[in-house]
DNA sequence: GATGGAAAGAAGATGTGTCAACCAGTTCTG
DNA sequence: CAGAACTGGTTGACACATCTTCTTTCCATC
């Protein structure tokens, strides 16, 4: 009746069941991580990504790069771990537009818990619960599909500057 | 080296891949539905969940439950919407601290297009690129890690009530 | 029918994400 | 070298989610 008609119900299943298990996953890691190590998310990927730097510092431009982040949530996410003691900011000598940010102490030291229990949360909830061709089978799908949405996503921005210009 | 050591690299690659799609798709379904129809996903949440409900309507708690919102949120939520227009809240007359939620003229308008449209989003970005045997693997993996989330959540509900008791 | 506790919901405070305007250095061009 | 155009980054206003109270109503019992 007046069911969408275009996806049978069967996959509907699989959607909602997929969507339903990310938010619990994210939110559960997210609950754990805060509870552990005292950090969010967002700070755990900040952390995360200068930690694997070179030096152990990046531009703030690089950081929003490498986390498909808007410059200005990456400069308040920033401004926030740096007023928590989490990072620093320093004058880029040879940019003077620029700023490094680079691991404080104390970021330094809720990474090193959080890496750790964070990779036993997802083993525990997720891979624990999964056989190899399962494994196998979910990376050549989700691979696929994530192909396809970048694909679509360069197209329609190639189309939106198109359409600017 | 300092990486870490519980999560084969192999498996690192599925989560990740895993991750980025359900953002991408989010961020693309998201996208389009505040194009086409106006609407962010979390009022196209409201808007079907109402729509399926007998007599359109229900009760903010139900509705609550039914989406796993907070039920302030749902109050939150729906006190932006009925300023927008989308949902109507009416007193309920069998329980005076109660209040029903129902579609508004303009919220249906807008529900209507906007579930064509996102059924057809999400068979064209996702779907598609699946065969029948790829859907139930993910299907029976999928839902046996949400039962384990699930089961995981509740056992912990369970012992903060305890705690707190 | 008064009283105390539980439930439904609203409202305020706070932290975070987004968008647009903005500022200061930098680079390009005449 | 002056000024235009650009770029890296910040700021402020606003939307939203979450947490914590607050208010009202309901219901059980005395």
């Amino acid at each position: 009746m007046s069911t969408v008609s275009e996806v049978p119900n069967a996959d509907w299943d699989l959607w909602h069941t997929m969507r339903a298990m990310n938010e619990q996953l994210s939110r559960e890691l997210d609950r754990q991580l805060q509870r552990d190590a005292g950090i969010s998310q967002a700070d755990y990927g900040i952390l995360v990504t200068l930690f694997e730097a070179p030096e152990r510092r990046m531009r703030t431009g690089e950081l929003g790069d490498l986390l498909a982040w808007e410059k200005s949530r990456v400069s308040h996410q920033v401004a926030r771990m740096e007023a928590r003691g989490l990072v620093k900011r320093v004058v880029c000598e040879s940019d003077g537009r620029g700023t490094w940010v680079t691991l404080a102490a104390e970021g330094k030291r809720a990474l090193l818990g959080a890496m750790r229990e964070n990779a036993t949360a997802i083993r525990d909830l997720f891979f624990d619960e999964l056989d190899e061709g399962e494994k196998q089978t979910m990376l050549r799908a989700t691979s696929r599909v994530l192909a396809k949405l970048n694909a679509a996503c360069e197209a329609e921005a190639a189309n939106a500057s198109a359409g600017a210009a």
